[in-house]
RNA sequence: GGGCGCUUAGCUCAGUUGGUUAGAGCGUCUGGUUUACACCCAGAAGGUCCGCGGUUCGAGCCCGCGAGCGCCCACCA
């Protein structure tokens, strides 16, 4: 059966990523004895489709996977999706509102879970899809979805368990709060954006105070200046204007004496900072803020106004009054919220926290003895930096999607219950309980993720097997929302870290080197290209970018490139199949020629760089290897000397270990052709095994041998291109060396005597041969230029080698290997040398 | 205010512990209808490795200073 001239890969694909999943294949069988390699998925967003970011990842985890899985480990890619708790709301609120339900309104809390599981079951199935689509080899037995009964049963466990444990609590504090999502998030849900804005100066009677938000003064309780500050010694109250109150001044080292009047207004209740001064001195606490984002009813006249009116409202009467001293512009650090930008209201509720500072410290030490190996290592900086300053975690959400928080409450004694089974009534007073209406951040679950995905807290084999994970590919815009947490979560609750490494990868950006967004709309779809260019291409491309530590800049040239790629070795298979049939390797054996102990030399030393390289997540040298070996190697000059002896015995199960070392980059391409070369239908190429470096097989003289051929070629060709002589014509020459002449002149076209080759003419001198070719008089004026420029250059290396050589230092200091080969170096510039001279002047002007 | 990273060919980027002549892909130029592939073949040109200083026999690589760019963290009104 022939193949198609042109690599057609959605001919194909599709059919491969189908029967990846039907035929169960990479379902993970544990096995006594055997090593085990376990991973768990970032989980993407339930909502989510695939971008860009999550095929880069998926590639790069599965690269990983399908080399362990050939490698013989029992292999486990555990995949699944996260419910996404804030996303997902507003999704389906979103949904809800095109009909015009409001759901917070509308409908019950029971009512609208129902329709975020019945969204899920629709649309939730986006990601599952497409990820098959991609070849990603994982195990979907073990699929898994943070809401799930097994996952929802580990989340109360770890939360009673952390209450237990003195490391969880709830209190008043200041949180962030976003209006707009209508819900407490936590630091890290927070981005600060440099922001311009003003400094207002406002006189409080005797004192000037400088704000950036002087809506907030309707709640200030004190001014504050620095204790050592003299310049306000005595003065006790100021009137507040606006209102009829009178304000303390307190002394506090908040108040900086540098800046502006030296006097701070405090507003206890929406600013962390005066929050903190208002604990100090008892201070009592106004808010005028609701968790709309609107003014208050302690806010006087301004009530109902939303606060940026209000601020708007409030300067303009301060101006009416005189008491605006000074306007001055001002840029500040503005906290929004991540999800929808809306600027964040410091807020006191009552909220659950996480006490971190004790399970950071596990997670420093972790890192520190490499019971957690980041790569790349720079990172760590990063992580400790980060967990050496680590808040306490803000973990309840006023949301209804979610895992719903397990305390309750007694109104009738004031009892809270926090439970692993739910209460059906009060212990103290058998009163009516109140669950807790909160529901947890979604990291929270995530946190759990590589042991609640394997069963726990039930002690199930697969946690047996699979945990501690052996690695995680992640990105680094999730290590303190994900890594840090799993890290701290899982030393808590296993005793032993999630995951033996982790590997941060780049991040996609486009030919602009911009980060992809939907907002800068220049997001490439991977699904898109993946049809123009084939999956494997497009694995190709973003494997051949990811160097380690830096992004990947995707631009179609690459693409293109990698495409080209496939084409080729497609139309190498075709080629093989019409020479060397379809004869299942290795039936007859074959008399192993140069080229065979060659080709198999270089494929071992393909095969040992390609180990080491996926090995140490050097993605990028993986896939220029293989490149490389199949293009150059394989194609230019192995199948061409085949043509020539026209002996195609050995050389299919070449091609077969080539494909072998290829599929984890590119898994539809070489299944597909795997299987034309004759494999059983049942059968996978990703079962195989994967090529090892064999000692046996290196072949230095081999290497050597077909080394000179490939350079006395090249160095014929040259002469014959630079001077301009026609490829197809005849010619002649004279060679230092014993060669196979007759291969020689099938491949460059020039019958070689050999000989004592005259110093003239259009010679090529090297250090391993000299070599002479028969010109056409009148054709040597090109070759002259060349001489003259080689000439230069040996000049200068000449004069550079005897300037280190003639260093007394230098032959003092610097090792024997290095004075050696560089004598051996000069004494082959100088015979080079000696030869252009000759050629130059054995050249007559006329000739 | 701290921390991290980047600057190498026209473009996008590699360059593992310092060691002879710094690489790849794409692009450019020259020449090719050799019966696998023009998504191809053969050949070529192209680099002050951001600047300055230092360590060293020797620096793209190590150290210091500087410039430009990018990112992360941070409660100074």
């Amino acid at each position: 059966m022939e193949l198609d001239k042109v690599y057609e890969p959605r001919r194909f694909e599709p059919r491969w990523a189908q029967w990846w999943v039907e035929s169960g294949i990479y379902t993970a069988k544990w096995v006594p004895g055997k090593p085990v390699f376990s991973l768990v998925i970032p989980p993407p967003n339930v909502t989510g489709s695939l971008h860009m970011g999550h095929m880069l990842e998926h590639t790069a985890i599965d690269v990983t996977i399908r080399w362990h899985r050939m490698r013989g480990d029992v292999t486990l890619w555990l995949p699944g999706t996260d419910h996404a708790g804030i996303a997902t709301e507003m999704i389906v609120a979103r949904q809800l509102a095109a009909k015009g339900i409001q759901y917070r309104r509308d409908l019950t809390r029971e009512e609208f879970e129902a329709k975020v599981w019945e969204w899920k079951a629709e649309s939730g199935g986006t990601i599952k899809r497409q990820m098959i689509q991609i070849g990603a080899s994982c195990d979907w037995s073990r699929e898994r979805f943070t809401m799930d009964p097994v996952l929802s049963r580990a989340v109360r466990e770890v939360f009673v368990s952390l209450h237990e444990r003195g490391l969880l609590y709830r209190g008043e504090y200041m949180v962030n709060w976003c209006p707009s999502c209508n819900t407490a998030i936590s630091d890290l849900e927070t981005v600060h954006e440099e922001t311009a804005g003003h400094l207002w100066h406002i006189r409080y009677g005797d004192v000037v105070v400088a704000t950036t938000r002087p809506e907030t003064m309707l709640g200030d309780t004190a001014v504050a200046v620095n204790p050592n500050d003299d310049r306000y010694d005595g003065l006790t109250f100021v009137p507040l204007p606006l209102s009829d109150r009178k304000i303390p001044v307190v002394r506090d080292e908040i108040a900086n004496v540098e800046f502006g009047t030296g006097v701070v207004k405090i507003t206890p209740a929406h600013d962390p900072n005066d929050f903190e001064v208002g604990k100090r001195h008892n201070l009592p606490l106004i808010q005028v803020i609701g968790q709309d984002g609107k003014i208050t009813a302690a806010g006087g006249k301004y009530v109902g106004l939303d606060r940026y009116e209000a601020r708007k409202q409030i300067v303009e009467d301060l101006q009416a009054l005189g008491l605006i001293e000074k306007i001055d512009d001002h840029t500040l650090s503005i906290g929004k919220c991540q999800r929808c930008r809306t600027v964040v209201e410091p807020l006191v509720s009552k909220q659950w926290f996480v006490r971190t500072k004790p399970l950071a410290a596990k997670a420093i030490a972790a890192v520190d003895e490499k019971r957690i190996d980041i790569k790349p290592e720079n990172w760590i900086k990063t992580w400790n930096e980060w967990m050496l300053n680590i808040r306490d975690w803000c973990v309840s959400r006023q949301l209804w999607w979610g895992h719903r928080i397990p305390a309750w409450y007694c109104d009738a004694c004031n009892e809270v219950v926090i439970a692993r089974e739910d209460p059906a009534e009060c212990p103290k007073c058998k009163g009516a309980l109140r669950q807790d209406s909160d529901v947890l951040d979604t990291w929270f679950s995530s946190g759990l993720w590589p042991f609640s995905t394997l069963g726990w807290p039930e002690q199930t084999d697969d946690l047996k097997h699979f945990y501690p994970t052996s690695l995680l590919i992640t990105g680094f815009d999730i290590i303190f929302f994900w890594v840090a947490r799993m890290s701290m979560l899982g030393i808590e609750f296993m005793g032993e870290v999630p995951f033996h490494k982790v590997y941060i990868h780049g991040l996609v950006r486009d030919a602009d080197k911009q980060k992809m967004s939907k907002t800068k709309g220049n997001v490439i779809d991977p699904l898109v290209v993946n049809d123009q260019y084939g999956t494997d291409a497009v694995r190709m491309a973003l494997v051949s970018g990811a160097a380690p530590g830096t992004d990947i800049v995707f631009t179609p040239d690459r693409l293109e490139s990698a495409r080209n790629f496939a084409n080729k070795i497609w139309n190498a298979a075709r080629f093989l199949l019409m020479k060397a049939g379809q004869e299942a390797p290795a039936q007859t054996a074959q008399a192993i020629t140069l080229e065979d102990r060659w080709i198999q030399s270089r494929i071992n030393e393909c095969a040992r760089e390609m180990n080491l390289a996926i090995d140490q997540f050097r993605y990028h040298e993986a896939a220029q290897t293989i490149r490389h070996f199949i293009w150059d190697d394989f194609c230019d000059w192995y199948i061409e000397l085949k043509k020539i002896s026209n002996d195609w015995g050995n050389i299919i199960p070449v091609f077969e270990t080539a494909l072998r070392l290829l599929h984890p980059v590119m898994p539809f391409l070489t299944e597909e052709l795997w299987h034309r070369l004759g494999a059983a239908e049942t059968d996978s190429i990703s079962l195989q095994p994967y090529p090892q470096f064999d000692p046996a097989l290196a072949d230095t003289g081999a290497e050597r041998e077909i080394k000179l051929l490939r350079d006395i070629v090249t160095a014929a060709r040259n002469l014959r291109a630079e001077l301009g002589i026609d490829p197809k014509l005849p010619l002649t020459g004279t060679i230092s060396r014993d060669v196979d002449a007759a291969l020689i002149e099938r491949l460059c076209g020039v019958a070689f005597a050999k000989g004592e080759v005259p110093k003239s003419g259009a010679v090529r001198s090297t250090p391993d041969f000299d070599l002479w070719i028969d010109v056409p008089a009148g054709q040597m004026e090109l070759q002259r230029k060349r001489l003259e420029k080689e000439k230069d250059q040996l000049i200068k290396n000449i004069a550079s080698s005897k300037r280190q050589l003639g260093d007394e230092i230098f032959l003092s200091k610097a090792p024997a290997k290095i004075l050696d080969s560089m004598r051996a170096k000069l004494a082959d510039y100088e015979t080079q040398l000696a030869n252009v001279d000759q050629a130059l002047t054995g050249q007559s002007p006329g000739q």
